[in-house]
DNA sequence: ACCTGAACACCGTTCAAGT
DNA sequence: ACCTGAACACCGTTCAAGT
């Protein structure tokens, strides 16, 4: 085999992080495992902790890596409703892109600022022009990040493991929805047809397959106009 | 040791589940092991899987009997904008109360829909009655759901596990923050010392600590209020 | 039916040793 | 500095065997 010359590294941080993405896009976040990844390079497990330190800090490396790619250029959007809007939509998109670390992304409070530094940056100007106060700004700011963000991470949550045969769970569980007694649940009973694998907790499919493009719409659009009635109200005080 | 009388088990699977959310609520859902458990309990691991089948069915178990603790008892509010209000901080409270099993509401589509029966039909039978059309109570509904689980869930992420040395990656964050170039970033340095430790991606503590209550009392109000303005711009049009 | 006791096939991580 | 090779202390899960 040739031999690299010596001095220069054949792995690198930059290297492990994205190894570690492309391998949990294909075959989930529960079969990343440092031994998997590293024979997937070629290369012994400790090799990987020479620029990682551990697995969960890369899992955190990948994960703040991605948020790199959520930056949202400005748009031509006068309105600053637009623009809260068409990010929100374009953060969807990329973590659709990458569904497999939706649970990270909800889950870890550790994110490299550093990667999504633009992007604070662009909101809290928008949030600031459009004439939200100093305190209000952080409400509205954490209100629109953590909507965004845990919506579409629970939209992207995942079926569970497939226990005992194969997908057997699916059918009890629609066994279990069609069988809701309709003098004591009448109201589920009529949204039935319309929230079958469709509403929270009512659905046997993941939104990496079934995603939930509507009602994410109707959220955001519902938020921004709850945010221009919150921004109206405190002129009409003021 | 006194012989228990055979016929009558030791275990059952409601045992082993309150012990498994107790177990999580002590040490965290990481230290969560079937042996760990198993020992907990005096017992041997392979008598657990008796009744639970996998680790990974316990863990949705566990968090489908906390969803239980969520039902809201219908209150004594007329208006339908009131119920939201104060069903989301109810179910943000119970959540609170486990917050370790906070990842899990977020992050798996498997929840025994039958414990949580009696607050679908609540807030459907609400939404229903405020005047939302029968395609719009989905999206409202899934946008509701969503949000309050999505939000907390962010809000209660957890730290990174201390990889090195014991919290050093909080003064590394912290003086990261600090040296936000104000020429660069003009917006985040100057809502730097409201946001920091209160806004996502710019905090060191959980919100298991930490709680970002008056964020979530200005979201839940402004998505309350989007949906006023989604009925009232419906029944403009028809 | 319910649980023991031991085994199997894995893990993450550490560490001396090589280059 | 960077990686090998092997070891350590764990895992989840299975399974014969007991009662």
């Amino acid at each position: 085999v040739a031999r690299r010359p010596s001095g220069t590294p054949g792995l690198s941080l930059e290297a492990v992080v994205a190894a570690a993405i492309t391998y949990v896009d294909e075959h989930g976040l529960d079969a990343l495992t440092m031994r998997a990844l590293a024979a997937s390079m070629g290369v012994y497990p400790a090799a990987l902790y020479w620029y990682v330190g551990s697995k969960s800090r890369l899992v955190s490396l990948s994960a703040s890596y991605l948020l790199g790619d959520v930056y949202v250029d400005h748009l031509a959007t006068p309105r600053w409703q637009d623009w809260l809007i068409e990010t929100a939509q374009v953060m969807r998109q990329s973590m659709h892109q990458h569904p497999n670390f939706a649970t990270v992304f909800g889950s870890e409070i550790a994110v490299d600022m550093t990667t999504a530094t633009p992007f604070i940056e662009s909101l809290l100007g928008v949030l600031a022009d459009a004439g939200f106060s100093d305190d209000d700004v952080v409400d509205a700011y954490n209100s629109y990040t953590g909507t965004v963000i845990g919506w579409v991470s629970v939209e992207l949550s995942h079926e569970p493991k497939a226990a005992g045969r194969d997908k057997d769970w699916q059918s009890d569980f629609q066994a279990n929805l069609g069988a809701v007694n309709p003098v004591k649940n009448p109201h589920i009973a009529r949204a039935l047809p319309r929230l079958a694998n469709r509403g929270y907790m009512m659905r046997w499919e993941s939104g990496k397959t079934n995603p939930l493009d509507s009602s994410y719409t109707y959220l955001i659009e519902s938020l921004v106009l709850g945010f221009e009635r919150k921004l109206a109200s405190r002129d009409a005080v003021s």
